[in-house]
DNA sequence: GGTGTTCAGTGAACACCGTTCATTTTTTAC
DNA sequence: GTAAAAAATGAACGGTGTTCACTGAACACC
């Protein structure tokens, strides 16, 4: 290894992963280029991460904590419920459009090409639902409603917002539809029976 | 070579590789295992596909043109355009779940780690939302509207049903939720607008 | 200082991978 | 029956993820 950060090999693993993702993709990722870049060898990183999918998991995990820090920060801030809906929505569409790296490997990319992910991982990066329903339901009480099922309506958004998303980040929508508008009108759509 | 099956070569592999897929993940899918269930060698495979992003190519073919082809035999199947639509959405989703191989190569896997997919490909892939299109526009006409851009709302109502798709696919989704209500819902949410 | 113990770090080795291509086998055409 | 063409092979190349015997620095104790 090189010299400073006593224990921060794990960090700077992590960082080279999501760096070489990005500018190389998942084909071209490899435990001797992360090895090469953070300066070590390919064993070196073994003893930081069981194997090549714990280091997926652990971007899983930081990414899933990144949109959940973001999501707080929003309900933190005091304004109408409706409001708050429209910007978490905002949130993850944006949160997904920035981060792609982040995102495919959250979403898109793993299930099939890694072990099955461990469960609780799982349900750690499903948290911003909770809010998500919590949101939902401060809006229908707004309107004097109660809400039989936030956590299936928390959802049912959530899938709308993924299903943009991961077809923004595959290319897959056509080029010459306005990638602005279709994000507003998902948004739209997607809450307007809350507003 | 075993014997039999002159020009199906092409056919053989393409049903080793989907049979590979469902049965052990992409990550064990190589192009030796597929000759190995083939009965021949792995340099036979690349008598008929370039290589082994074109057996995903061809996969994705496939399942488009599936896809398409359920699309066709509901809309020619005599009914009201809002029963048409009902329809369309659920054969999209049941098209998903019962062939998860198709799906997830069609949809989830593919972007990040093959090279990019060829733009004609993704074009072809897209032809069932021309048919989306077609319905909702017949639907808004029974209304005596017209829909200003159908295309943006095939593409935010196929957005929706992915996302839906892709999370159960991935079983990403909450365990204690009832799938089949969650299914329901997201067609009824997607398609109310219309009917 | 010397000695023993620990342990992060190494990199050769293993069994795989996708892909190529000289060679062999099979089929076809005469 | 034989020559030409086509199809199929599998060894070889340079990569992969992962393991593990080994190194050598750091520390504790005498």
């Amino acid at each position: 290894m090189t010299n400073e950060s006593e224990k921060n090999h794990r960090r700077a693993i992590l960082d080279a992963a999501r760096q070489i993702l990005i500018q190389d993709g998942y084909k071209n990722l490899s435990m001797r280029k992360i090895a090469r870049q953070i300066g070590g060898s390919q064993g070196t990183i073994y003893l930081y991460f069981q194997n090549k999918d714990a280091i997926f998991y652990a971007l899983i995990d930081e990414g899933s904590e990144k949109l959940y820090g973001l999501y707080e920060t929003i309900l933190n801030t005091p304004a109408e419920p409706q409001e708050h809906l429209t910007r978490i929505c905002q949130a993850y569409i944006n949160f997904g459009l920035e981060n792609p790296s982040y995102y495919e490997i959250m979403h898109i990319t793993l299930p099939m090409m890694t072990e099955r992910f461990p469960k609780e991982q799982y349900r750690r990066a499903r948290r911003f639902l909770e809010l998500t329903a919590q949101t939902l339901q401060t809006c229908a009480a707004q309107k004097g409603e109660t809400l039989s099922e936030p956590y299936l309506e928390a959802t049912l958004l959530w899938a709308t917002m993924h299903g943009v998303v991961s077809l923004i980040i595959a290319q897959r929508i056509d080029i010459r539809l306005d990638r602005e508008r279709l994000i507003e009108q998902t948004i739209h759509r997607a809450t307007s029976h809350y507003l």
